[in-house]
DNA sequence: ATACGTGCAAAGAGTTTGCATGTAT
DNA sequence: ATACATGCAAACTCTTTGCACGTAT
């Protein structure tokens, strides 16, 4: 793991909460909100606050390990861990769940956005909305 | 106007909040938050209350009249008339601001992903995050 | 006349913050 | 030893909701 080297190359302490949080995040699932990051924190380690998660995650995207976005009907943020700069989300309006679709059109659009005079772009995310295919074919 | 026509063909009524908040929303300046829109629909009646200004946004969303938009770095959503099914958000991040850009690039990613086997694509927006013109420039 | 929509105030959700305590360095 | 980070609880912001009253149809 390389978030402690990370941690300390800002100077910033290696503690448990963040380390679980970062654990959460990279593993199996993409794509949490702060609620269910909290909880799996605490499955493994009860003793953590949920205030300690937020403060973890904003801690992790001001170092840029991480991308926050607003993607459902409510104010909920999700998080996950940057990979790659040029994203699209598939936000499925029916049952919420978020898909990942990596196409070189976005690729593609972010240089011609990044080359744009009128405005220094740092990252692009594309969202779309609509019914993935198991809500769009079950009902 | 014809917001008259849309809402009395939904069997929903014309009443002095909606159009307000359509009169407000179609007015000079796109983007707003509830808030401000609030904020010039009681400049103009000081009787119209903010859950109304917000019940009013939630109907048009529904009728797809307007789009709501979770940008910034708080839990603020902002609002925009729907001229057109694609939509690139420059997001300044120094000062807030949000800007528009239309390119071709992005009609050309709409269709591609609109024909992906595996979701039921309804609409898609591109937020790019950077930094104006007069904040990269000037500080 | 009669629902539908409104104003008001209170609740709700997600997130942030102040402060004393704990702990990584 | 000493800041930095945490846990806890309370506050904050934006938004939604219940209810009695008003009003567009």
């Amino acid at each position: 793991m390389e978030l402690d080297a990370i941690l300390r190359a800002g100077d910033f302490r290696v503690t448990r909460p963040r380390r679980l949080v970062w654990e959460v995040l990279t593993g199996e699932h993409g794509h949490l909100s702060a609620q269910q990051i909290a909880d799996q924190v605490r499955a493994i380690d009860p003793a953590v606050n949920t205030s300690s998660v937020y403060r973890a995650l904003g801690l992790f995207a001001e170092l840029e390990l991480v991308r926050e976005s607003k993607l459902g009907d409510d104010d909920t943020s999700h998080w996950e861990p940057i990979h790659d700069d040029a994203v699209i989300h598939l936000v499925c309006e029916h049952c919420g769940e978020v898909l990942h679709h990596d196409a070189d059109d976005v690729e593609q659009l972010r240089r011609r956005v990044l080359g744009e005079a009128r405005f220094e772009a740092r990252s692009i995310e594309v969202v779309v909305r609509g019914r993935c295919e198991q809500c769009a074919t079950g009902g």
